[in-house]
DNA sequence: TGATATTCTTGATATAGGTCAATTTTTTCG
DNA sequence: CGAAAAAATTGACCTATATCAAGAATATCA
């Protein structure tokens, strides 16, 4: 019997301030492994997410359906969390799907258990204050991101800053999280190359 | 010499899970009253923001400028809290403004000492980390908000669901916040208004 | 109160990006 | 490998909303 491999976790948690071994210690047994393929799903819409991955390995997006449309809101890789934020949160059901991309590998912690953790902690209550944070500060900067610039400008954003993205994800999906359609993005890829 | 009355500030913070009056108490001393007069600033644009406010009466908006025009992102109301909260997190520069449109009445503490409630009490971290999840689920409603409903389907639900800022607020900085020219919002209440 | 600035409305016109339909290219997987 | 599915491209056309310009209505405050 092998015990599962906390350590890419365990340095992501290093980063937060406070960190000690202790800390994390205690917060260890509560993450279990978890293994899903590709096109399969961590969470689907209608569910109540009740549990937080850090993803080791793979590549996630998470979308919902507007008009029967997959739109993509997120691509969540490796070394960061991923859940539906808003509905463990407020604990309705999730109108995001979290799928696989890539084969992944997740560690995986009940919300329940990170309650715990909260109330014990200072270290961890502080850990749930900053994500919550840096969650705010992305989707912020995702609305101005959409609203402020023009279809083009998004894409070339994408390429000049996230192009490891770029490249392991179908233009599809990529160009619903530019709000983008399909066909709208084919022609800005072809004016660019062109240029 | 009257002391600064922070009864609503207090059935605010009653709201959140675990308060005790001693928790409050030793917060009270660093509530600041601050009065800002219609027009005037609580925050400029380019200044770190350092404190959270508590409206206590009054109605503010947050806005920038885009292309040199400003797009208001937030109405702020009694009872609830104002602050460039992106600012104040990454400690960079703001690049809001946030302005009373009314009257108002502030209680604020400054970042730091909030801070040290943070260290010294679970339930202050507590408050945090529930405020910076309310803000994240605000931000993530709007960003849906802006980018799933037509322009006319953005009014009708403010007007619907928020009547009582329709009514305190200029059209023109309404129809930023819909992210709508001031010319399209009054051909959509005309057509509203026609049927 | 009245002059001035601000806000709101209306009309004419422009455009970024969407939609629909057909084809080609790429990926998947038995 | 090769067939079927999925993704990407291309062309023709459309539409929601922006922009520009001008006038009417309101609000402000000396």
């Amino acid at each position: 019997m092998t015990t599962t491999d906390l350590e890419p976790l365990k340095k992501r948690i290093k980063q937060f301030p406070f960190y000690t071994e202790d800390a994390f210690d205690i917060a260890a047994p509560y993450f279990k492994q978890l293994i899903i393929k590709k096109g399969d799903y961590y969470l689907t819409e209608g569910k109540v997410s009740k549990s937080i991955a850090f993803i080791v390995s793979g590549l996630f997006r998470t979308y919902y359906l507007k008009d029967g449309l997959e739109v993509t809101t997120c691509f969540c890789k490796e070394n960061s969390f991923t859940t539906s934020y808003k509905s463990l949160i407020t604990k309705q059901p999730s109108d995001l799907s979290i799928q696989a991309i890539e084969d992944a590998e997740l560690l995986v912690i009940q919300f329940e258990d990170l309650k715990k953790l909260y109330e014990k902690h200072l270290f961890w209550q502080q850990v749930g204050r900053l994500v919550a944070e840096q969650e705010f500060v992305v989707m912020a900067s995702y609305t101005r991101f959409l609203n402020d610039k023009t279809a083009k400008q998004r894409y070339l954003d994408i390429l000049n800053n996230e192009n490891d993205i770029l490249q392991r994800v179908p233009l599809i999906y990529l160009a619903s999280y530019l709000q983008i359609a399909p066909e709208t993005l084919s022609r800005i890829r072809k004016e660019i190359s062109a240029s």
